[in-house]
DNA sequence: CTAGGGTTAG
């Protein structure tokens, strides 16, 4: 009722203004229109600004101004303090949220509006189809009293066959009474942006009537799906080519490295708006042709940011970061893009502090930007930093939020990568992808399968990288069943030839001791790479097969791929395995002269663990002394073992200390120490290692352990009563210990 | 001033 009242009132007001000012205010608020369309934000505030007189049409436009050129939160602070509204300013702001693509916020100012026009109806339902919400829009579609009306009908039809429902939207538009050439563009639009060629050239054929856009559609879908002379074939028969049917064209061209095309299309232009030039422009930076990107840009008559950001963009892609800030800092209108751009560029040189710079000019900042602050500072380790920014951010989306998962397991955080994963409306695969991986990096297997398992239960199908990661996991745990319904899985997804998934399959199959369908695989793989002749080398070697590994590695020089460091890492700890010593000794030797590769901390801790065993104990100490590099973990615990076997007491506590620098808390370091110091009799050095391990805190880890039965995988934790079969399983274990005394294999702990 | 297809470029 009182929303009529408050209509009349502005109509009333309006005609007033038309009497007395109306010529004025009709004039500015078209050209404040005008400014808004062309992307002249800054003078369509101004003339607002400076109008005397506004009425309701003036504001709505400025709205829409606004929301033309991303400035969503103006439009909507001005829509809030408008004196009047009428219907067109909330369907003004409805679609400022539909073409920012803020959907939630078109839909609850739809529910709040007073009265609902055609208008409102139409830009709903297009909202609604927009976010996949296809039983919602027909909803509303069938409750509408005009819903023949051929605007309406045709967003409808959009909806259905966007969303790849072509039968839906068949059905409709063959039901349409009135059906006009953006009916048939709309069914044709769903089968070219859908990749779905085959039906879109039967649809284009059965078209009565065509237009420039229905031709654009076909040439720009033969590009999407690759077939680049199909999309020649129709742009040379477009009746009346405009700049899009060009550019789209270039595009193509350039999308395939043909830039010779792109470049002879473009001088043959009969004309060349900016966006032409923007494309071939992009087209060099795609290419890596910076200078001819930088000369085009030089050359072109009118820039606009995009043009800016593109060759921005273009010199941080080849790290010339001076470059590209020079131009930022030459930019006449600054954009978010431009300056996402720079900071993306310091981002992946983890130059943080220059891209906070950035990040700290900027007033208003989109997602993209915040999501790649937030990931510089998580690639660089900086979570607390990271998290801050997180906290600070009012829109996330779901990238955000994989951010900081992605982040927090990459420096071993799982508990807060766990508890950012939960906390998520919304998960995709890249989220769960970023969960289970993240566990199996960080050693919880057991767990990256049973994220693997729920991941499945809610309806979120694995892909190449879920894949990888699961059976890695498998590998870890050697559980051959799950590893070998993983592969089954595999096959009937087609992810087969994805390498990083038959690597890790290699992996997987050589873990569990398959060494044969490790073999087979190695063997059907089309193109493999480096990695999976490490996978296979590193399979043998496991496996205490060195020849083989190293027979490998000579087939490997022969077929002329080049060993990378990981390759070492595996036919080195083969020698060791074997005891191949001048072997070993021979092929570093040869790694670091022949192949140029620097030793790193693993390589080194072969070579101590193969001195070492062969009871070298000072040459191998001698090798870590002369190191480059700083002693890891490993090293210092490859050089306590190889004391602990040939009885060297004094290094042993050399290396020990060393090691408990880098592992405080692990009480096997202590343990080991503490029991040759037993042995050696010196019983006031055991006691003081006992005390050194309680004062850092040191406590019994409890040990997990696993089996597969049946398929499925049984995790253990030692002295754990809460299992449902403790006792029975204390019992067979001591009656196996027993056993295994009596025949001569001795359990693990008896020989600590 | 607001709604449907196409807007190709960052």
């Amino acid at each position: 009722m009182s929303e009529v009242k408050l209509a009349e009132v502005s109509m009333k007001s309006s005609l007033k203004s038309v009497g007395e000012h109306g010529s004025y205010v009709f004039r500015h608020n078209l050209k404040i229109t005008q400014l808004g369309k062309s992307g002249q934000i800054d003078e369509a505030i101004k003339v607002f600004q400076h109008m005397t007189h506004k009425n309701t049409v003036t504001h709505n436009s400025m709205i829409s101004a606004f929301a033309k050129n991303g400035r969503i939160s103006d439009a909507r602070q001005l829509f809030d303090g408008m004196p009047q509204r009428n219907i067109v300013s909330w369907n003004s702001m409805i679609a400022a949220y539909l073409h920012n693509d803020m959907v939630e916020e078109a839909r609850q100012l739809f529910d709040k509006m007073p009265t609902r026009d055609l208008y409102s109806w139409t830009l709903m339902i297009t909202c609604y189809t927009r976010n996949g919400e296809l039983a919602k829009a027909r909803n509303l579609f069938n409750l509408l009293p005009y819903k023949w009306n051929p605007v309406c009908c045709n967003a409808m039809v959009a909806g259905y066959a966007k969303n790849r429902q072509f039968d839906e939207a068949r059905r409709l538009f063959d039901a349409m009474p009135a059906k006009d050439l953006v009916s048939w563009n709309s069914m044709l639009t769903g089968y070219t942006r859908n990749g779905e060629m085959r039906l879109g050239l039967q649809f284009f054929e059965e078209m009565t009537e065509r237009d420039v856009v229905s031709w654009n559609l076909m040439v720009d879908g033969f590009v999407e799906v690759g077939d680049l002379n199909s999309s020649w074939e129709f742009f040379e028969k477009i009746p009346n080519p405009n700049t899009v049917s060009w550019v789209t064209m270039l595009c193509g061209f350039a999308r395939f490295g043909k830039i010779a095309e792109a470049r002879r299309l473009f001088d043959q232009m009969p004309i060349r708006n900016v966006v032409a030039w923007n494309a071939m422009i992009a087209a060099y930076v795609q290419n890596c042709h910076v200078d001819e990107a930088i000369s085009l840009f030089m050359e072109m008559p009118e820039k606009n940011s995009i043009s800016w950001t593109t060759v921005i963009n273009g010199y941080v892609r080849m790290g010339k970061l001076d470059e590209a800030r020079q131009l930022l800092n030459q930019m006449p209108y600054r954009n978010v893009a431009a300056q996402t751009a720079m900071i993306s560029g310091y981002v992946q040189n983890k130059r943080m502090d220059d891209a906070r710079q950035i990040f700290n000019q900027i007033s208003i900042r989109d997602v993209v930007c915040w999501n790649t602050m937030i990931a510089g500072y998580s690639q660089s380790g900086r979570m607390d930093e990271a998290l801050h920014l997180f906290k600070q951010m009012v829109k996330k989306n779901i990238v955000s939020w994989n951010t900081m998962v992605a982040g927090y397991a990459q420096v071993g955080q799982m508990d807060a990568a766990i508890k950012i994963f939960e906390e998520m409306k919304e998960k995709n695969i890249v989220s769960w992808n970023s969960l289970i991986s993240g566990l199996t990096q960080n050693g919880s297997y057991l767990d990256a399968l049973k994220s693997f398992m729920l991941m499945g239960h809610e309806g979120q199908k694995p892909d190449q990288s879920t894949f990888a990661c699961g059976l890695s996991a498998c590998a870890h745990l050697a559980a051959l069943q799950v590893g070998k319904q993983l592969h089954q899985l595999v096959m009937k997804s087609g992810y087969v030839t994805d390498l990083f998934v038959s690597n890790a399959l290699i992996t997987m199959y050589a873990k569990c001791g398959s060494i044969s369908s490790a073999e087979l695989l190695f063997k059907d793989i089309d193109h493999f790479d480096v990695v999976s002749w490490n996978s296979l080398i590193a399979a043998y070697a496991l496996n205490g097969n060195g020849r083989e590994a190293l027979k490998l590695f000579q087939k490997m020089e022969v077929e002329g791929v080049a060993p990378d460091e990981v390759t070492f890492v595996g036919i080195l700890s083969a020698c060791s395995h074997v005891g191949l010593i001048d072997q070993g000794l021979k092929l570093f030797k040869c790694m670091v002269q022949a192949y140029n590769i620097e030793p790193l901390a693993e390589h080194y801790a072969c070579m101590v663990d193969l001195l070492g065993r062969a009871g070298r104990l000072e040459e191998a100490f001698q090798l870590v002394r002369g190191m480059k590099i700083n002693a890891n973990a490993g090293i210092w615990g490859a050089l306590l073992g190889a004391c602990r076997i040939h009885g060297n007491l004094e290094l042993a506590k050399f290396a020990a200390e060393k090691l408990l620098e880098f592992e405080p808390h692990k009480t096997s370091n202590y343990v080991l120490l503490s029991n040759m110091q037993a042995e050696a009799g010196r019983w006031d050095e055991v006691a003081r290692v006992r005390r050194l391990m309680k004062e850092k805190g040191a406590e019994k880890q409890p040990g997990w352990s696993w089996i597969e039965l049946q398929n499925r995988v049984h995790a253990f934790l030692s002295e754990d009563p809460a299992h449902p079969r403790a006792v029975e399983l204390c019992h067979i274990l001591r009656s196996l210990t027993a056993h295994m005394r009596n025949t001569g294999d001795m359990p693990l702990e008896c020989l600590l």
